[in-house]
RNA sequence: GGGGCUGUAGCUCAGUUGGUUAGAGCUGGGGACUCAUAAUCCCUAGGUCGCGGGUUCAAGUCCUGCCAGCCCUACCA
């Protein structure tokens, strides 16, 4: 019995190219649709480009063109990368269409007759020379919190998070403007209308793995619902709100819709009718999605879909994020790779391979180690599995293959068998598994032919049937292989099939051997993979990106290493040692000249209340003692008190520089308070 | 602070509902072969299953405490 199935990837965002982060999505997959296809469902792939919001409107106008012209080039970019690594979408749409707009209104019908907009006002961060409000990522100031300065909109590499609108000092990354509060009317879908119907869907439902839904029902579920911010005040690039002029809805309102639309505009070119997908209860709905965008998938896109009618997931496949050498990716260390620069120097089968080895139906960031990745590909990819199509191909040309199937030991039998299981695996996006299980069955066909030896029958006239058998034996092991490897690797099914002349179309085809037919003369189907390769990958990408940041240049900071050679970093300390000394904001209450002193100020710093200490301070070639008072400095304020000539000196007041006139006194922030410790 | 997940040979991982001497691949060591892309084949080495308790005739597998790592935290779960 044929299923019928629908699957999307997320959508990427029509601001940057592909990168080998992306790809494990798209490849994850692409192999589960081509899987389904193999197995003789009716499996369609949509996908489309997220086009809308700030981060799009923003660009373009710096690159100085329209929106349009932005995604439609970004569109492009984007559809020739996923093709290059065989990911084959049936359809990949853009969210900036007129199918998109008109779902969009339906969804926003059926919530509003479902009472589910309300209206308030809120305020936010305006940028008077750019014209917009910002993201909270448009926004950097000084944390509130901790006084760092340069901090992003919503939260601080402190740790604290906050509203851009707490910042102190705040700036637009757009025009470097002080942003402006402004009041503006915003939508809200009011989702803990659904609270009670989302608790039953999270538990009843089989669309989530079961961490998912523990997550879901600890964090979320477990109390009310926030309302959601929908719309976005003009100007913005999206959607205008029909009944809301001015009013925009925000990007992430339209994407998921965008599957829709997307699948809208498929069977616009099918002859087929959008209900037949989206709205009936035979056809199964599977979204493949990173573990980043889990909230939006499986609380808000369901709710919406069930209050527009549409079909729930069957599905909800979250996957983790992609670590190169056991750490993020990162653009200064080359390894956020673009799709474009991985494809100069390796193959994409490689990775479709080495991510299948790495997925598993958990939610788990996987790692590409470098050496691991060559590694496996070698050993596996080449060494195992092409090898055998590649020592028997010479003299299995000619021949042909045997009309009857000879005795191999039961291998091909087993192999067959191994097949149910096989697809178990792929279906339940365990291809991790599946890849040790066919891998298995490679590493029990090689042996065969070693025992074999067809080289000496080659030798011998009179062996020559035996060779055919042996021939015959090696490469139905090849094509079963193949055909379980078809939905990650489609060049080398393609590959098998010229070698065979034999389409491959169906799994099934695994189950009876290939006999009496000629054999192509063998092609090279698959390289080794060089390390140095993968190294010369990574240099390019840290070119790119160093270009990159020059093409972005903000301000750009040429500090000498001089300090540093002068003055090398100390030893190593724990916290508990830095614990130790007790550094405190103090007012300067009193300087004065200290007679006879050649470098020395006496200073009287005050700890707050009555709380003061005397201080002697080398700083009188830098400081003039009148300039000094009143401001805050940081002191060390439990150093042991020192006996010098001129009286007691009760502690130390920090500074940098080298010293005599090159004396730095530390300051802080604004809104710090005598008496207060230093962390 | 809270939550989720993970911790098994040098590396990447398997270990089904608890049941005989804990497995595979890669790497390492030794040997063989030459058909094959310095491929392949045979043999071999190597593990206090994070740590401590507990349940059981029996625990890597269940319970509990601790430790470590990773991830998440939509205006603080």
């Amino acid at each position: 019995m044929s299923r019928q199935i629908l699957v999307t990837s997320a959508l990427p965002y029509a601001n940057g190219p592909i990168h080998i982060g992306h790809l494990v999505e798209y490849i994850q997959t692409d192999i589960w649709v081509r899987f389904q296809q193999l197995r003789g469902n009716q499996c369609i792939y949509i996908c489309a480009d997220d086009t809308h919001g700030t981060a799009i409107m923003i660009r373009a106008r710096k690159e100085g063109r329209s929106e349009e012209e932005l995604i439609e080039a970004m569109s492009h970019q984007h559809q020739r990368d996923f093709h290059r690594f065989g990911i084959n979408f049936d359809h990949y749409g853009s969210t900036n269409s007129e199918a998109n707009r008109k779902i969009c209104g339906e969804f926003w019908d059926a919530l509003r007759k479902a009472d589910l907009i309300t209206e308030r006002s809120i305020e936010q961060l305006y940028d008077p020379d750019a014209e917009t409000f910002l993201a909270d990522r448009f926004v950097r100031g000084t944390c509130p919190k901790c006084g760092r300065t340069d901090q992003a909109g919503d939260n601080c590499t402190c740790g604290h998070t906050y509203n851009p609108t707490d910042l102190i000092d705040p700036t637009s990354t757009l025009s470097g403007a002080t942003p402006v509060l402004r009041e503006a009317a915003h939508l809200f879908v009011q989702l803990d209308k659904l609270h009670d119907w989302l608790v039953d869907w999270v538990n009843t439902s089989d669309a989530l793995q079961s961490e998912v839904a523990n997550y879901l029902k600890g964090h979320f579920l477990a109390e009310r619902l926030r309302d959601w911010d929908i719309s976005r005040p003009a100007p913005y690039f999206g959607f205008e709100i029909p009944d809301s002029p001015g009013n925009y809805w925000y990007v992430w309102f339209d994407a998921p819709i965008g599957y829709i639309a997307s699948t809208q505009q498929w069977c616009d070119g099918h002859g087929e009718r959008l209900d037949h997908w989206w709205k009936n209860e035979d056809c199964e709905v599977h979204h493949f999605i990173g573990k980043d965008i889990t909230y939006f998938h499986t609380l808000f896109w369901p709710g919406m879909l069930k209050t527009a009618g549409y079909s729930l997931p069957t599905k909800v496949h979250i996957h983790g994020f992609l670590n190169v050498d056991g750490k993020k990716m990162s653009k200064r260390d080359g390894t956020l790779i673009s799709a474009d620069t991985y494809l100069k120097y390796a193959n994409p089968s490689y990775l479709r391979y080495f991510y299948a080895t790495k997925l598993t139906p958990r939610v788990e960031d996987l790692d590409l180690g470098v050496e691991e990745f060559a590694e496996k590909v070698n050993s596996d990819l080449v060494g195992k599995v092409v090898n055998l199509a590649s020592r028997v191909g010479k003299f299995a040309h000619g021949t042909g293959l045997s009309e009857n199937y000879p005795d191999d030991g039961g291998l091909f039998e087993a192999a067959a068998d191994a097949g149910d299981e096989i697809a178990k695996a792929y279906e339940a996006c365990d291809y991790s598994r599946a890849m040790r299980r066919i891998m298995e069955l490679a590493d029990a066909a090689n042996p065969f032919v070693e025992h074999a030896k067809p080289w000496e029958m080659k030798k011998d006239p009179a062996r020559q049937d035996e060779l055919r058998d042996v021939c015959t034996v090696a490469l139905n092991l090849f094509r079963q292989l193949a055909i379980y490897l078809a939905p990650v690797l489609p060049d080398l099914t393609t590959q098998c099939s010229e070698l065979l002349g034999e389409e491959i179309v169906s799994w099934d085809q695994s189950r009876t051997p290939l006999l009496g037919t000629p054999v192509a003369k063998f092609k090279r189907m698959l390289d080794r993979l060089q390390t140095e390769e993968l190294q010369k990958m990574i240099e390019e990408s840290k070119e790119l990106a160093a270009e990159d940041a020059d093409a972005n240049a903000g301000p750009t900071f040429n500090d000498s290493d001089q300090p540093l050679k002068d003055e090398p970093l100390a030893d190593e300390i724990t916290i508990d040692d830095f614990a130790k000394v007790d550094l405190r904001v103090a007012r300067v209450i009193k300087a004065e000249h200290v007679p006879d002193a050649n470098k020395l100020l006496k200073l009287t710093l005050g700890l707050g209340g009555d709380e003061q200490r005397q201080v002697f301070a080398g700083i009188k070639a830098a400081y003039e003692p009148e300039a000094l008072v009143g401001r805050l400095v940081v002191m060390v304020a439990n150093l042991k008190p020192r006996k010098m000539r001129f009286g007691l000196s009760e502690g130390m007041v920090t500074a940098a520089g080298p010293g005599n006139a090159d004396v730095f006194i530390l300051g802080v922030d604004d809104g710090a308070l005598p008496g207060q410790r230093v962390h």
